[in-house]
DNA sequence: ATAGATTATGGGTAGTTGTGGGTAATTATC
DNA sequence: GATAATTACCCACAACTACCCATAATCTAT
C-alpha cells in the first residue's frame, strides 16, 4: 500500500453493466493516493482502448501539454487528440466510474472487459481487441523490443 | 543476514493448495530485507515458470517503466508485456503467497511445485516442466555459454 | 537423543469486493 | 413549465479474499 502509490500492474476481468458503469479493481483504488479524492481522469488512448489516469497524475500532463509548441504539426493534433475526450469521473460507492458513451464506442466494449495496469495509467479493453493488438505487436522487429530490455533488466 | 540481502539460491519443493497459496521458504523471506514489507512481484516468467521478485527490486523496473513515452508504439507493447501478468502480493503470518488464476494457468501448476532461487528473483514451476525444460538446455551449443562466461566470473 | 522452536499445510470465519437493481435528484426536451 | 431522459446515490447479496487458529513435520541446540 504505502510503497508505491498511483501506480497500477496486473490484468482483472470486469464487466460494463447496462448503465454504462465499470468497476475500479480495488487493488487500483488501494493505491491510489488521497489527494486524488476518488477522481480520475478518462480519455482516448493511442490504441483501441480507454486511458484512466488518477488526477494528480494527469494533472502533470496537462502541464507537460503546456510546453508543447502548436507549431508543430504533430503537437496540435496530439494535445487535441487527448484533451478533446478527456473527462473528470469520481467513482461510486462501490468503486465503480461511469464511462461516457463516446469513449464505449471508441473501445469497442461490450459487457466483458479487461482492464490492465499500465504503471502510471490504467487501460480498458475489449478482450478481443487486446487479443489482437497482441498479435500485432509480436509481429514488432523483436530487436527494437531487445534495444529496450537491454536498458531494462528484467 | 546470511550471504547477501535479497539474494536467493537453490531448489525447493512446495505445495499449492486448494485455494491456491504457496508457501515462499523461510530461507527466502529470512534474507529479504525489511523495506520489502513482505511483499513480492508475481509474473510470467520467460519460460513456463512464475517469476517472483522482492518489491525493491520491482520497483527499480517500475521506474524505469515509467520514463518511457507512450507516444511511441513499440514503449506501449513493451510496457503492456511486461507489467500484464505482475501483480503484488504479500505473505500471510505462515509465509505463504496467493497466486493468480491466470499464472497457475499459465505455469501449468499443481499441487507439486519447485521453487528455485534464480539471484535477484524466484522461480517457481511444475516440476515436469522444469524437467523438460532441462533436457532443451542440454541440447544448448556450448559456444553459447562460453560466451556468457566471458562475461561472467565463477 | 530429546525438548523446544521453527516451518509447512489445512481449514474456518469475518470482512471486503463485484454486480445488479431501485429511487431520488438533476438535466434535457418540447 | 411539465414531462421525459439521464445521472447520482443508495441498498442488497453472492462470491471471494485476507486473516486467524490448529496441527503435523522438520530443524536446532544442548
Amino acid at each position: 500500500m504505502t510503497i508505491n502509490n498511483n501506480t497500477f500492474t496486473g490484468e482483472h476481468s470486469y464487466s460494463l453493466d447496462v448503465k454504462g458503469r465499470i468497476n475500479i479493481p480495488a487493488k487500483f483504488r488501494n493505491v491510489l493516493s488521497d489527494d486524488n479524492e476518488k477522481s480520475f481522469v478518462i480519455t482516448k488512448g493511442m490504441d483501441s482502448c480507454i486511458w484512466v489516469y488518477p488526477i494528480i497524475v494527469w494533472q502533470n500532463i496537462e502541464s507537460e501539454l503546456k510546453k508543447l509548441s502548436s507549431l508543430s504539426n504533430i503537437n496540435r493534433s496530439f494535445v487535441r487528440n487527448t484533451v478533446r475526450y478527456a473527462s473528470k469521473v469520481k467513482y461510486d460507492k462501490q468503486g465503480r466510474i461511469a464511462i461516457t458513451p463516446n469513449l464505449i464506442k471508441y473501445a469497442n466494449l461490450t459487457k466483458e472487459t479487461l482492464i490492465i495496469g499500465m504503471v502510471n495509467k490504467i487501460e480498458i479493453w475489449n478482450p478481443s481487441l487486446l487479443a489482437k493488438a497482441d498479435r500485432e505487436s509480436q509481429k514488432i522487429d523483436s530487436s527494437q523490443f531487445d534495444e529496450l530490455a537491454d536498458k531494462i533488466i528484467l
